[in-house]
DNA sequence: AAAGGGCTCAACCGCACATTG
DNA sequence: TCAATGTGCGGTTGAGCCCTT
């Protein structure tokens, strides 16, 4: 047996909102509040309404401070971020913008900025639907699988990292099976930051460049994280995300640490995920230390710190649990950029090459 | 001027979670 | 503990507007 409706679907009215139903509705407000109860409000209110209705109808266009619009580059640069880190959570990112609601943003990403993003980088436009591929389920993550170094209490499919030692000096994606992620990361040599290196992404042997654009990137081209992420983001990716970054980093413990984190995680229910939280731990058995901290707290989302102490740093996450072989694809992701900073939270920008691969 | 195709955005729908008794 | 109910959220829809032909 299904829930009862809200309300009797015959007997209420449908549709756009007439100016008297907005006065009505607004008056009462203003001068009751909801009472906690939006149900029983249409009727106190004398209005022929769901409570449903007049809930989305106050929240959405009556209350005070709301704003209407054009959305600034500011506002532009906030949500590409926040899309690209935590997906369609649109009241989380509604919540960072003040006097939006959560549906005019909903409505200006799906209109004007997706596609603004996808202009900016022409290729995408046929390649909308790659990540993750339509058929892909991933599997639960296995708590069981032999030595994984990763605990979490989310419901997130996460990958568990492992690590090896791979050919630093080769060019040359390490590749091992398709049940691998491989990261490979130098950062021995630091190098000036270049429009032209900053990130391309391969898909099979389809390249996309998107460097093409990157001065006119929103406005933060010399963030190559959160051209990443906002590439992604373009790219419609919002689940099995593979992500280099996050809007928020604080300091490190000591000595140089990477600012923006790495990890891979699989996005089940964006409604569970609201409410989760996450905790990595990498530990690192070879000569390094780095410590992964992701959390999601309520509305606030901190990525902190992976620390790397020392150079050069090779390491490879295995996922346990296999992704359907049928429909293996490969997303190749050459990343040139990470950024630094100090531990004493001055920021100091390295650039130094990266690049790793994903396959599914 | 008319047709029609695309776009926008307010509103609806269904689902999941939270709360209450 | 469980069912009923209320709330919040994200996905989707469709009326009306705009632009192109």
């Amino acid at each position: 047996m299904g829930r009862a409706p809200c309300c009797d679907k015959a007997s209420v009215k449908k549709g756009p909102w007439s100016p008297e139903e907005d006065a009505k509705l607004k008056e009462f407000i203003e001068k009751f509040g909801t009472g906690g109860n939006w149900i029983a409000l249409p009727q106190k209110a004398g209005l022929k309404r769901c409570g449903k209705s007049c809930r989305l109808r106050w929240l959405n266009y009556l209350r005070p401070n709301i704003r209407h619009g054009e959305f600034s580059d500011e506002e532009d640069r906030i949500i590409c971020s926040l899309y690209a880190n935590i997906g369609s959570r649109w009241s989380v990112i509604a919540a960072q913008l003040p006097g939006r609601t959560d549906n005019d943003i909903k409505n200006y990403w799906n209109t004007k900025l997706k596609k603004k993003l996808l202009t900016m980088v022409p290729s995408l436009q046929q390649k909308q639907t790659f990540f993750p591929s339509p058929t892909f389920q991933p599997p639960p993550y296995d708590h069981h699988a032999p030595d994984h170094f990763l605990t979490t209490s989310s419901s997130f499919y996460t990958y568990t990292p492992n690590f090896i030692n791979v050919d630093s000096t080769s060019n040359s994606l390490p590749v091992h099976d398709i049940n691998h992620i491989n990261v490979a990361a130098d950062i021995s040599s630091p190098h000036p930051p270049s429009a032209n290196n900053l990130i391309s992404l391969m898909r099979s042997d389809t390249t996309i460049d998107v460097n093409d654009n990157c001065n006119n990137y929103l406005g933060f081209p010399d963030d190559p994280h959160t051209m990443c992420n906002t590439y992604y983001a373009a790219s419609g990716m919002k689940e099995g995300m593979l992500m280099f970054g996050s809007t928020a980093c604080s300091s490190s413990e000591g000595g140089s640490s990477l600012s923006h984190v790495s990890h891979v995680n699989y996005n089940k229910d964006h409604h569970q995920y609201h409410h989760q939280k996450n905790q990595y731990q990498i530990k690192q058995e070879v000569d390094h230390q780095m410590t992964l901290h992701d959390q999601v707290l309520g509305d606030q989302i901190q990525t902190q710190s992976l620390m790397v102490n020392q150079k050069p740093k090779e390491f490879m996450f295995t996922n346990h649990v296999s992704p359907l072989h049928n429909d293996l694809e490969e997303v190749k992701l050459n990343l040139n950029g990470y950024l630094f900073h100090d531990g004493d939270g001055s920021k100091t920008t390295h650039y130094q090459k990266g690049m790793c691969s994903y396959f599914y």
